[in-house]
DNA sequence: CTAAGGACCTGTCGGC
DNA sequence: TGCCGACAGGTCCTTA
């Protein structure tokens, strides 16, 4: 479900909901998401104040002075905040109980998502190796541009793994890719340096504007206060298969490319 | 080393 | 109305 967008829409909405608070228990629900959430949290959290939240890549951070509770949405997670009394729902694997009264609650359905732990000081083994953030200036033509050499795979493939640069999903790949006029299927040995220079503008832009958006909702994202996002709207390519191209009214095509759907404008996106 | 495909899950939607 | 297949925002791990 969420990428970066959605992620960062999570993290500021919970900020100002759980940051200083003191937990008062933890509830494992369910603890078989994409790893085992570790048993040793259902009582080791208890007491202990949330200092602040980060976000790294698609993990969201909650820092104790011991550590780090990790968070990871996976496809189809969510997080809010209610009233303990609330009844809890189907789906809703992991509860942090504060003691001011209410409930952080991890919801995710596939459950593909991940609670973990890391000790202060150490960096868990799935944040060691992780790309430059989408947003950061050392994400630059340069360096795109460096990370090509030798090879063949194409743009969109590149752009989504993780050890070159985090939290690009499905959506804004495709959205940016559109935006720059460079087809997904574009072996990355046959971009342009100036080709380079726009789609690191255009995924800029395109990541920026959903969070000021408050993220995407396709189907079910919410946000830590229940409202939906509003980016749906503002597709220009995802999900458009077989629907007039905004910019020059040819169809827009659908392929599946690494066993994801990609969907580009034949006309516009040249390859 | 690179690159592609499978695997992990549940829910929803469209077609028959 | 029900059943069945296709598809869904991620990403690690295995295979070639």
């Amino acid at each position: 479900m969420p990428e970066l967008p959605e992620v960062e829409t999570t993290k500021l909405g919970l900020e100002r909901l759980i940051v200083t608070q003191i937990i008062q228990s933890v509830d494992i629900l369910y603890p078989s998401l994409r790893w085992i959430i570790p048993v040793h949290l259902s009582h080791c959290l208890n007491d202990l104040q949330i200092l602040g939240i980060s976000r790294v890549a698609k993990y969201i951070l909650l820092e104790f002075n011991q550590g780090d509770l990790i968070i990871h949405l996976g496809m189809s997670g969510s997080i809010s905040v209610v009233k303990q009394i609330e009844t809890l729902q189907k789906h809703e694997h992991f509860v942090l109980n504060l003691k001011n009264g209410n409930s952080m609650r991890l919801k995710d359905p596939r459950r593909f998502g991940a609670v973990l732990w890391q000790n202060k000081g150490d960096t868990h083994p799935l944040l060691a190796n992780l790309g430059l953030e989408p947003l950061s200036s050392a994400f630059n033509t340069k360096y795109l541009y460096s990370t090509f050499k030798g090879k063949k795979r194409s743009i969109k493939a590149l752009i989504m793994d993780s050890k070159i640069v985090v939290g690009v999903g499905n959506i804004y790949v495709l959205e940016a890719l559109f935006m720059a006029k460079i087809s997904p299927l574009m072996p990355v040995n046959e971009l342009s340096k100036k080709q380079t220079s726009q789609l690191i503008k255009t995924i800029k832009t395109v990541l920026k504007n959903a969070i000021k958006q408050g993220g995407t909702t396709l189907k079910d994202f919410s946000r830590v206060d229940k409202q939906a996002g509003y980016f749906t709207q503002e597709l220009q390519v995802y999900g458009r298969a077989n629907q007039p191209c905004l910019s020059c009214s040819d169809i827009i095509t659908r392929v599946v490319q690494n066993n994801r759907s990609s969907f580009y404008c034949p006309s516009c996106q040249q390859y």
